[in-house]
DNA sequence: CTGTTAGCGCATTCAG
DNA sequence: CTGAATGCGCTAACAG
């Protein structure tokens, strides 16, 4: 390194014998500037190795060009495709993304938002946020753009992006049901979790519109682990053998699902159909293969992003829902 | 939602009727200060919802606490514990981090560690830099303070945190002669991949203390992926046909050959054994489940955050190399 | 223990 | 087309 500090535009502007103000018009292409001075102060800031400061330039201009993503856990490779998503917009607006992981843990939502607050950044896009209402809400105000992912919140006038997990749940036992299936098991996941509840609205929908209905025996919250599904799995199994078919809460749980028949000795899918939800990368690679409901992660992330761009700008409605649509895949596991 | 601008430093002052630099003494917790004045100026700060700004700070001490993570991509399940474990100890330490995918692209790779320079990070943790390293030194040197994670670069005074790939390699390859296998191939995934070398290293290695020597038929490159694997192994078992077992430069390889062997009517382990690297989830969870070795990935992100943090704070020489050393892991894909 | 005076590096007026 | 003055919100010396 050259030794001495960083170069500022001061020192920029004295090297180039003009003003301040020309090298900002100069770096930031205002125009307002003749091509020959723009050149030549451009070619010598390079040298420098000049590099706008960015904080400060924030704090001049009250805008940091950054924003929060706030995820349970980026290595559930739910969220990590959300955070792509949200990237690749990102960063062809030029904004840079803070990511902030809060382990389901209320207490470090709180923190990493005040954090966020702090940084003075842009927006922020929360996704599954576990706070209560009332305090979201009291959370979110301060920050001029807020996107809901996974939870709406229409009342404080935030942006959503939501998952149409219902209809999702629906195609599932729809297509157990076209196959024949009668006694359809539902892993539920976390009683608490909205598309848990989603979910199984949409499970009782199809029974129901085939005139069946759901047992309440047939239903079994878990957690939304591959663990959490072999111990419910098992449980269910061991108490209504007569099921046919197992609807898992995700991806995971139905993996569990697999393993807990491996263990009992059942064969999928002849012996019990397994469908899970969410399509995660995982899910076309078990045996059998899982029929499953693929959600869109990756547009998810890149449609929240554009909401949150929108609101930054004050182009848009704050409150717009947008529904993704979730698609029916069929796989070995309940052909 | 007041209405009104954010408070700043100044209406807290005014309000509390004292002056800045109490309220800066107050809010930094600075000691020199009456514990009254101090709770008096933190409660009206508190009602009136001062939030300090942490780009004015910036500004004014030069550090911003922030740090950038560069990964090639965060979906990976290798990069997203990385980033976990970064995480952890950053926010311990009160660090938020800017996350920067790669995409394996070398323009984007410059660019996001461009943008990282004006932010002006105290900081960069850069995993599996794609970049040659006369440029890497040239870009790595504004910063003040630059770990690597997969990649050693002692020459420019950077931390590195490394796996020991070489003796990661030698484990697997001796159980697999252990265990009674002699004519042994090896997916060796990327030629351009450190790693891939590191590893082919060690399976020489440890063939040659078998007093064997690797056929140069016995092992072929490929992508490192699912894909790459099936179709590798495929090959490579079509025209070695005297091979009992196959080593895979990672479990996405490992898991394509798994593919490979179903398609080819093969029986794991009983007619071909096979071994994958990293024991990343999906390892446990195919059938068979496979025999790997364990790359501690969390603590990959733990140790570079910590040795990041030590260079910052000028306690450590800049340029240790630490090395983790993996762990074999023996399912019954290879048992 | 508290207040005053200077910047940090840039953008944003407004004059020339 | 270019330059000078002012302020963004805060910390860092110094004084009182």
């Amino acid at each position: 390194m050259n030794g001495s500090k960083r170069a500022t535009m001061d020192d920029v502007a004295r090297a180039a014998g003009v003003s301040r103000q020309t090298v900002s018009r100069a770096i930031n292409d205002l125009g307002e500037i003749s091509p020959e001075t723009r050149d030549r102060v451009l070619r010598i800031a390079e040298e420098m190795g000049y590099r706008p400061s960015s904080i400060a330039r924030g704090l001049a201009t009250q805008r940091t060009l950054t924003l929060g993503l706030v995820v349970p856990d980026n290595v559930n490779p739910f969220f990590s495709d959300v955070t792509r998503g949200v990237e690749h917009v990102a960063y062809a607006e030029g904004y840079s993304v803070f990511l902030c992981n809060t382990d389901e843990n209320q207490q470090q939502e709180r923190a990493v938002l005040q954090s966020l607050e702090e940084k003075r950044v842009d927006g922020v896009i929360l996704c599954s946020p576990r706070l209560p209402e009332e305090e979201l809400r009291s959370i979110v105000a301060p920050h001029l753009a807020v996107v809901l992912v996974n939870r709406s919140l229409k009342s404080v006038g935030t942006g959503a992006v939501l998952i149409d997990d219902e209809a999702g749940a629906r195609m599932v036992v729809q297509h157990l049901l076209q196959t024949g299936h009668r006694e359809i098991g539902f892993l539920a996941g976390p009683a608490a979790s909205h598309s848990g509840q989603q979910r199984a609205k949409g499970y009782r929908a199809a029974l129901a519109a085939a005139e069946l209905q759901a047992e309440t025996g047939c239903i079994h919250h878990c957690s939304p682990t591959v663990d959490g599904g072999r111990r419910a799995a098992r449980e269910l199994l061991e108490t209504q053998s007569d099921l046919s078919a197992l609807f898992c809460y995700n991806d995971l749980v139905a993996v569990g699902a697999l393993q807990a028949c491996t263990d009992l000795g059942l064969c999928v899918p002849d012996e019990l159909a397994v469908a899970g939800f969410d399509d995660i990368p995982l899910a076309a690679l078990v045996t059998p293969p899982l029929t499953t409901c693929r959600v869109p992660r990756h547009e998810l992330g890149v449609q929240a992003m554009r909401l949150l761009l929108d609101c930054v700008n004050g182009d848009a409605e704050a409150s717009v829902e947008i529904v993704v649509q979730p698609e029916l895949v069929i796989r070995a596991s309940a052909p």
